[in-house]
DNA sequence: CTGTTAGCGCATTCAA
DNA sequence: TTGAATGCGCTAACAG
């Protein structure tokens, strides 16, 4: 009635074999002549024998699991590169162990401290920041790490992401070529935050070459959510500002909705940028506009070196940068 | 160099303890005097031990993971599930392996014998549908398994779900108040996904109860995708129909921009209600009518209903139906 | 209340 | 090419 348990020790038995013979022909090691392979092959299958992955992770202090450190799955932006991580991770024969970390940084210590003491092999972290308490926890245990967009200030972590400057600097350009002269950057707090400092340079880049004052009262820091982008819409508009580049997906829509419900015509009366590309960017009328990060490569490239790292493979560089594109859409004109 | 490992040997030679003491303080066994608890604490605190899960794994046979089986942690529908499954996890110390499986029936099979192997303590599946293979593997298996947001058509596996025929129905019958004869069904094929059925039966219910007869050509299978949705509505202007219950919010949302786009005023002239109350049902213009699963707590309540087979509980239900409610918005009249 | 002793299922030397 | 022996780090009886 209990759970089944076929052990190695079974098939090494039925195969009249040792036990080392069978781990040797199950891990695919060739010192095994082709009949006994055979042999210990045809009994695995008759006994339907499963390897378990517990004991020899603990035998071989591999565990071929990562750990996944999400802010939230329910982002579209997150769980975009969720999807990159494990397509990449199953191809390389990796498990995933998804933990929801909600950029609390008392719950992001814990959850590594979990992960941790489940030995996984690696851990892939996103979120908009790398605490340096963080930090340290994981360059103490001495487990590969690679951040997936995600900066690391520091520069010790490995990462891949996009270059937030420049694309920043490029969207809001379109829109001084579009004659804005009143543009809104709305952003996270700018408090704990790396990118988004590389993003607001951008900002601030793109306003020097066009020579426009910067003036920070046009920098709304609000949180990333809808509902705060809708209530946004309201501000700008008393602002007198006319265009918007925004960091996040969800709070791009709120605006933007925002914007129609006070009967704003956009692009027309006014543009907005967003800077995900997520499925959302699509579903909006008009469409958004949006810088394209290509998500699921920042995941499947993010896993794809944390597999090399893992493996102790020489990095030829540890901070990847990918291209990213401009979908010109229906919020510019 | 290498990584740190601190065993549990370490801290009880440190203590002056037996190894077996250590184990007892560490798994909260109140067996211990509070003197040498409290020293073996200081040891572990000072040595800074972390207990090592796949060993203790090993020799206890409870790993405290469970595998969770998600068609894809893109779609908003499922991910809201698993956020409720991961938080619920947290709360029991349980961990998560997320595994995408794409509703392909053999990367299902190949994910859950992966996730055996992993020796998890219990499966969470959530998809359309559970096929016959897959239940009996599980079965064989004898691993704990609760479905979420997903039908058992034999009732022979736990699950927590809704009443989609009487959700449907209440949703079909609102339009038909509305004055509508002409209700179209969006739905994905019905040849394999069970709550399609009762779905179904839902749809025909109120048809039937409201004297209107049942039309075939008024039910559309398509997969269930923002494009998908959004081509079909040339198909459904074209069949003179004026609403139609979706069972997905991105097709809903595709169907909606695809009215939009060809300039039908909805509600006034094609109302639509949707299924699954994700983000995106708010994030329309106008914003989406829709049955609200309480997506949250399907998860949540499956991941605890889990943790009680897993604890060999006693179990009064193993098929919950939550509550649901229809949050009528601006795409009905 | 505490220590001793066996394994858990497997990878991995070292011999043969 | 194969087998025997050892131990990974911990839990779980069983004594005491």
């Amino acid at each position: 009635m209990e759970k089944q348990t076929i052990t190695i020790y079974d098939v090494a038995r039925e195969a009249n074999v040792s036990m080392a013979t069978v781990s040797r022909v199950v891990n695919g090691n060739p010192n095994v002549k082709p009949a006994t392979r055979k042999k210990v092959l045809d009994v695995i299958d008759e006994l339907d024998y499963r390897p378990n992955a517990v004991a020899r992770g603990l035998a071989s202090k591999k565990t071929t699991t990562v750990g996944v450190i999400i802010p939230d799955v329910t982002n579209l932006y997150f769980a975009s590169l969720a999807r990159g991580i494990d397509d990449i991770a199953t191809m390389y024969k990796y498990n995933i162990i998804l933990a929801n970390s909600d950029q609390n940084n008392h719950k992001e210590i814990q959850v590594l401290n979990t992960l941790l003491s489940k030995q996984v092999d690696g851990i892939l972290y996103m979120g908009n920041n790398l605490t340096p308490e963080l930090r340290a926890e994981i360059v103490r245990s001495k487990t590969p790490i690679v951040l997936a967009g995600t900066i690391d200030s520091d520069h010790v972590v490995a990462s891949v992401n996009i270059d937030y400057k420049v694309a920043t600097q490029e969207a809001v350009q379109k829109l001084i070529e579009n004659g804005h002269k009143k543009i809104a950057f709305v952003t996270p707090s700018l408090k704990n935050t790396f990118a988004t400092d590389l993003r607001l340079d951008g900002y601030k880049e793109a306003l020097a070459v066009a020579k426009i004052d910067y003036n920070e009262k046009f920098v709304y820091e609000i949180p990333l959510t809808y509902q705060a982008g809708e209530a946004l819409a309201d501000k700008l508009l008393h602002a007198g500002i006319t265009a918007a580049v925004v960091t996040d997906d969800e709070a791009a829509v709120g605006l933007l909705n925002g914007l129609y419900d006070h009967g704003v015509n956009v692009p027309k009366d006014f543009e907005v940028i967003s800077s995900h590309n997520s499925k959302l960017t699509k579903m909006t009328r008009p469409t958004l506009t949006t810088i394209a990060p290509p998500l699921y490569d920042i995941g499947a490239v993010a896993m794809r070196l944390l597999t090399k790292i893992m493996n102790k493979e020489e990095i030829v560089d540890a901070e990847i940068t990918l291209p990213y594109k401009i979908e010109y859409r229906q919020t510019t004109k």
